[in-house]
DNA sequence: AAATAACTGGAAGAGGCCTTCCAGTTAGGC
DNA sequence: GCCTAACTGGAAGGCCTCTTCCAGTTATTT
């Protein structure tokens, strides 16, 4: 699992098996990463992560040269995950519990990985595999949709792009570790899945276009 | 209405009625944060808000000793205005009209003024004329729910505490003044409006219990 | 119009973060 | 076991923000 990432820009021929140490020290960047990025969010100071890794910054900052580098290494693993349980979500028996289990686990996450929740509502343009992943995802949830239409149990105005919606939505909850806030999160998704249900008894408000929306989200920073 | 802000912490006795150019700036300097603070959210730098108003940093620091103090006097008629609001919706001819009025003016809120979004989910604990105000709005909506619910027309389980998680699901999606987003945070509310709707097809997750809830808004600052 | 107390803004100091550089250390080939 | 290239971690420089200090300016009083 972890294997999938390589980092140094493509050695097509075998040039040399880098050292040892080296690879180890990358990984335990890579494991410090995933657990200050999980909550303190991705703009957690970089020597937070060295420190916690029990690197230099200097060693951090030669394996990923800028903070994108570091992210996109640390959640390849879990947006590929994402994307798995997109594909399960659009493969499920029922479709409508395929919708309501995807739903959920979405708005879960921003829970338990604060970092994981920017990654997923923010664009990455310059990453491609990062983006190959959101991609499928989004292309297996519109199966989920589609099929939980035709089952008549959602309703036919829901977009697939009210996903990052809701990923965002739930995010503004979980602005913290706390388990209040965990609770008010599956309590949001609770409400979000009410509202879903067909039939809808009142249109909703237009969606965005999602060409502005996504563009909205892209890694300008979520800052103004 | 801006009269209601002094600052000049309880010269009961008409001690000196304070220079006017010092009361000029101090004007001024409320102005720029709303906009500032609007903008870019009540951690934006103090020198911006200086610098729109036009005087120097000491100055803006000597009105305001600290961040909360510039944050409380700012928002003060913001949190007015929105406790107004509360009690306009609890004295609504028709109960689900005032719920619902109120709670597409709440999720607007994040839209055009990131500041108040974050103060509205943020406590104050020192400082006592905006909570005060908080409270104030809680009471009357806890009124416009209970008179939504003898009208039938609100879910039985929804509880007021669930404001503030609204509140915060609508502050996630409003990271920037994006057209787009705007329009995704009006899609948001209906979402969530429909879902208030009675009555509830299937029962909700449970609220955290409200006090560790408004815990963890405590001021020690939406991180970690 | 002179005296004075209130008020002003910029500059300097402190702390945090990112980035670059370099002298020292260590893994791996021989 | 030694040599060399790969790799290391800390320290220094740059930028940004908050806070404090002080010499100069200005409104107000008489």
């Amino acid at each position: 699992m972890t294997r999938t990432a390589d980092g140094s820009g493509g050695d097509g021929a075998t040039a040399r098996p880098r050292r040892a140490d080296a690879e180890r020290n990358r990984q335990r960047a890579l494991a410090a990463a995933a657990e200050v990025f999980a909550e303190s969010g991705i703009d957690a100071p970089m020597s937070d992560v060295a420190r916690r890794a029990g690197v230099g910054i200097a060693t951090l900052m030669r394996n990923f040269p800028t903070r994108e580098d570091l992210v996109a290494a640390t959640f390849n693993d879990a947006m590929a995950a994402y994307a798995e349980a997109a594909a399960t979500a659009a493969a499920a028996v029922d479709p409508w519990e395929g919708f309501c289990d995807f739903i959920r686990y979405v708005c879960r996450i921003p829970c338990h990985d604060r970092g994981f929740a920017q990654v997923l509502t923010t664009m990455f343009p310059g990453v491609e595999r990062l983006e190959a992943q959101r991609q499928r995802a989004l292309r297996d949830f519109i199966r989920v949709v589609s099929r939980a239409k035709a089952a008549g149990r959602l309703r036919a105005d829901f977009s697939p792009h009210d996903l990052p919606l809701f990923l965002m939505a739930s995010g503004g909850v979980a602005r913290s570790h706390t388990p209040a806030l965990a609770t008010a999160g599956h309590r949001l998704a609770g409400y979000l899945l009410q509202a879903c249900a067909a039939p809808g008894t009142a249109p909703l408000p237009a969606a965005p276009p999602p060409r502005a929306l996504y563009q909205a989200l892209e890694a300008g920073h979520a800052r103004d």
